[in-house]
DNA sequence: CTCATTACCTGACTTTAGTCAGGTAATTTG
DNA sequence: CAAATTACCTGACTAAAGTCAGGTAATGAG
């Protein structure tokens, strides 16, 4: 991280902004408080609840009601109980609020039109190239992974996406009960460790590790969620699984995978693992890897 | 101009604005009102006048005075008279105010940091460089081309700073007087037109267009401010003078140019302009082209 | 069935941001 | 030198954004 990645990234920050945010408070505002304006955005036509209305956009819950409240009055939006839990309400946009929001919608298309247009077709291209790398690597930038509770209800989210996933991909199918499944208490230390990664605060994949004996580890359940892939998440929590099973005194990492799993497979022959042979006998096993710490 | 692209565009905003802007927001406040924020910041350690300040920041008097005010009273800032125009007043920074301003500084640092260092060395590359080009394409997106009148006091300056550059690039340096220079009247409508290309408002470059017979119009000082090139300007800036050309009656366009312009003449080379014989005596020129429309 | 919790609402605030109509002193212009 | 202009200040506003302390009805846990 040098001086001059950081000083492009700060100037980055300051043009994209001026220049984005200054052309969407004039294109977005139509003669109303942004605050509603974005509210009417996130209804959208399909309509959302209050709860995730006010975790989206960061709002009080009196602050939120009374917005609504506002939309209302203007014709633009109802509230209506929600079938199920009857404190729960549901925000829905009118036939006029729909006409808005389109009007919105539109005009967060002439936004980047006006962006492109002065353009040259070629630098078209390339500014939309750059973005959408910017975009992911951003996305990536945001992925955080920790290490937490194997137990915890999220853990057990992505075992199940994961087991899920095996389920579809192993030519053989997956049937919990004959893979040699470890309990989440392996994953503890000083036994072992379990990872979640999460973008946003939701999890977007895991990773785990345990102790095989005093001197090696063996890492299991490295799963991303698909829409967090090609961010290198996957790298990153190898790097942590193997700094962890370092610190819990391992010299050698083991791990064994299936053959239909082609891209983990070239994740590891890339980190330096090694094939080996079996060292275990899990039916779902094709390939057995080691590598020294 | 697609659907694809003006998606790609409208989900870089969402992204970048929530990333950066919660970012921004939570690393840059320091529990200050984000005007004062930024006005702190803006004054900078070497300080600044107060018009500079009202319109950088685009303030309305009163306000601006009024947070002056609260930053003096917290300690932060003094605004003293100008020597020169005693109308005119100066903000600077205290000592605690440059401590706070560094702090914002490190702040911004750790951002870009914080950003940066999730991801692998390789990854934080593309980022950076992805960066610097949507910025360098946002910019030049914000450049904007328009007819004006020749005599007005920005044409004037663009003119002055062309010619200037000329003495300095031609080798047989630049003398106003021997140069088949043409009066500003020569470029207003019907007999021909000026452009003005602006960042932002200022002047960042310039050309011009007349008719030399009822078929033929010749381009003239055709000029890019430095801190505009590399962005397309010239280019957009021929086609537009072309376009011109062909309202006013132009079946040909006509240029000359110096030797010493390397990048001019290969701009007009890929704009499908041919090199032929002196269609004038201007002693500056080395090379003559033409381009049918 | 009781009590705690949840999901939302209401009223009463405060702070921030921003505008507008004058005012004063210094300076420039004709 | 008078009149206009400039550069800034002051007071009196408004609107938007956000916070806080209670409420109420529905729901869930023991």
């Amino acid at each position: 991280m040098s001086k001059l990645q950081v000083d492009q990234i700060r100037s980055f920050n300051r043009t994209v902004t001026r220049r984005i945010g200054v052309l969407e408070d004039s294109y977005l505002r139509r003669g109303r408080p942004l605050g509603e304006a974005r509210l009417l955005f996130e209804i959208g036509p399909e309509g959302a609840g209050l709860g995730a209305l006010r975790s989206r956009l960061g709002l009080d819950s009196g602050y939120l009601s009374r917005m609504l409240r506002s939309l209302e009055t203007h014709g633009l939006a109802s509230v209506d109980k929600l079938d199920g839990d009857a404190r729960s309400r549901f925000a829905t946009l009118t036939e006029k609020g729909r006409a808005e929001h389109a009007a919105y919608d539109a005009l967060s298309d002439d936004l980047a039109n006006s962006i492109l247009e002065p353009l040259s077709p070629a630098a078209q291209d390339r500014l939309v190239a750059a973005m959408a790398e910017v975009e992911r690597l951003l996305t990536a930038a945001a992925v955080t992974i920790g290490e937490e509770d194997a137990n915890s209800a999220d853990a057990q989210q992505c075992m199940a996406l994961y087991i899920e996933e095996l389920a579809t991909r192993f030519e053989e199918g997956f049937d919990t009960s004959k893979g040699n499944s470890v309990s989440g208490s392996e994953f503890i230390r000083p036994h072992g460790s379990f990872l979640i990664a999460r973008l946003d605060g939701s999890p977007a994949g895991c990773g785990a590790v345990r102790m095989l004996d005093a001197a090696t580890a063996e890492i299991k359940r490295m799963w991303v969620a698909p829409s967090a892939r090609g961010l290198g998440v996957a790298g990153r929590m190898l790097h942590k699984l193997e700094e962890i099973a370092r610190e819990l005194g391992a010299q050698t990492v083991y791990l064994d995978t299936n053959r239909a799993l082609r891209e983990a497979q070239s994740l590891y022959k890339r980190d330096g693992y090694a094939e080996i042979k079996p060292y275990n006998d899990n039916p779902y096993a094709d390939h057995w890897f080691a590598k020294r710490l």
